[in-house]
DNA sequence: GCAGAAGTTTGACCGGGCACAACGATTGCC
DNA sequence: GGCAATCGTTGTGCCCGGTCAAACTTCTGC
């Protein structure tokens, strides 16, 4: 573990409010610690012993039912919090955090929390805007489950990930981390084979470029259309 | 307006961890208003210039999608906080809030925010729990949209709305305020047909006994059977 | 008490997407 | 470099639940 830098941390949301020397306390109480690709950061019913930052990487959060179905909650992106059941008063994680890439995170011990709010309220007023984003985006997620077809699902999921995640190409922008059909199944509430299909008939149109776990999105603004079409609209009008 | 009585809200979560006098000093700021049955205590899109703690009675927040399709977020219950906007930094309220039922709020101006997180920052670590649990039932939500057949969701649904809203009858519980097919419909992400539908068996099987926006459960046992069951399986093993 | 509105029920139809299945392609391991 | 495991593609049949349509029931206001 190393002392991690303040001004590469300074400028995220989670510490807006706070003066430097602040954030060198706050900083002080957290271990970094690297997680290769496809590493555990934790499980799903684990005593919640950490809450965290990622600080470079890609993880994914994921949930399993009692029944075994398994889907994506979110894919965190650097510079997020994750893992933040110690703030919202739970004991153990609700889901399962994984490393989709080599990724480095920042922890702070569980106990420490009560602590730094209480030193530096603006802490817990930053996470609760975060959280409260979070929300709003679950709520959106459940909107589109409930009112669009799948294809239209799939294409606000990689738009999603293309503007949080996305490295821009000379002839598009690629999902700049391992993504297999599977997961963005799990992101939309279907399954493996529909995505396949679906995905097989944009790449024939043109639309988007394939391969093994890679996504390009060749024409963003092509799919964006797809992805606004009301349910039976063709778009042709 | 009238001043409010702090030991009938001392106990809340909002206000856990606060003295009587800090308490009175928050509600000091407050106004409390009474909504008839059927109003509107803000609209989506509006700005957003309270947030609310419900006093009495029953609020549904819903979201308009831009193509008009309604979805419902939540009931509120008496206890509950709502209108949270101004506390994870939106502008306007993400949803539209109603009264089903005559209903008594408190209401804080937006910039009084700032101030009560500043002075008392137990409010913000409180109300983090709050809109963190909310996010983990709605993950939960998605969860059950993804992988459960409609019977189920609606099983799901009603269970919730009895244990946060159940009014007890010596032959069952009954969701106590006025509730309707199309209400159950846009919690669920099925349409007012099939609610009907499923309804009109559970009642043939005794399971449930309807009425016009009412819904009493009889077997709450039997329908939280058929809620845990796994798709496809008819239960008879 | 009556008219209109709002809410509910039921039937017929049918299409999207899931289950099942088999094959093809890529990767990592030894 | 060969092999096994994983990941992805494609085809077929079927059923859940959505759409369309229409009648019925319960409430509200006059």
């Amino acid at each position: 573990m190393a002392t991690v830098n303040s001004s590469l941390v300074a400028h995220l949301p989670l510490f807006a409010g706070l003066g430097s020397e602040d954030l060198a306390e706050v900083l002080r109480e957290a271990r970094s610690t690297r997680y290769p690709k496809n590493s555990a950061v934790f499980e799903q019913g684990a005593d919640a012993t950490s809450f965290f930052l990622l600080l470079h990487g890609h993880v994914r959060a994921s949930k399993t039912t009692p029944t075994g179905e398994q889907i994506v909650v979110r894919y965190v992106g650097p510079g997020e919090i994750f893992g933040v059941a110690p703030a919202i008063g739970l004991q153990h994680y609700p889901a399962t955090a994984t490393a989709v890439d080599d990724s480095v995170v920042l922890a702070w011990p569980s106990a420490a929390w009560p602590r730094l709010v209480a030193r530096f309220p603006q802490l817990a007023a930053n996470t609760l805007q975060t959280v409260g984003n979070r929300l709003q985006e679950t709520h959106t997620r459940v909107i589109e489950m409930s009112t669009q077809q799948v294809e239209q699902r799939i294409a606000h999921a990689l738009l999603r990930l293309a503007k949080q995640s996305g490295r821009k190409l000379e002839h598009g922008v690629e999902i700049d981390f391992p993504i297999s059909r599977q997961d963005i199944a799990q992101m939309t509430g279907t399954t493996l084979h529909t995505v396949s299909r679906i995905l097989s008939g944009w790449e024939q149109a043109g639309l988007v470029e394939g391969g093994r776990q890679r996504i390009v999105l060749r024409e963003p603004h092509k799919i964006f259309l797809l992805a606004e079409q009301a349910a039976g609209d063709n778009g042709s009008s």
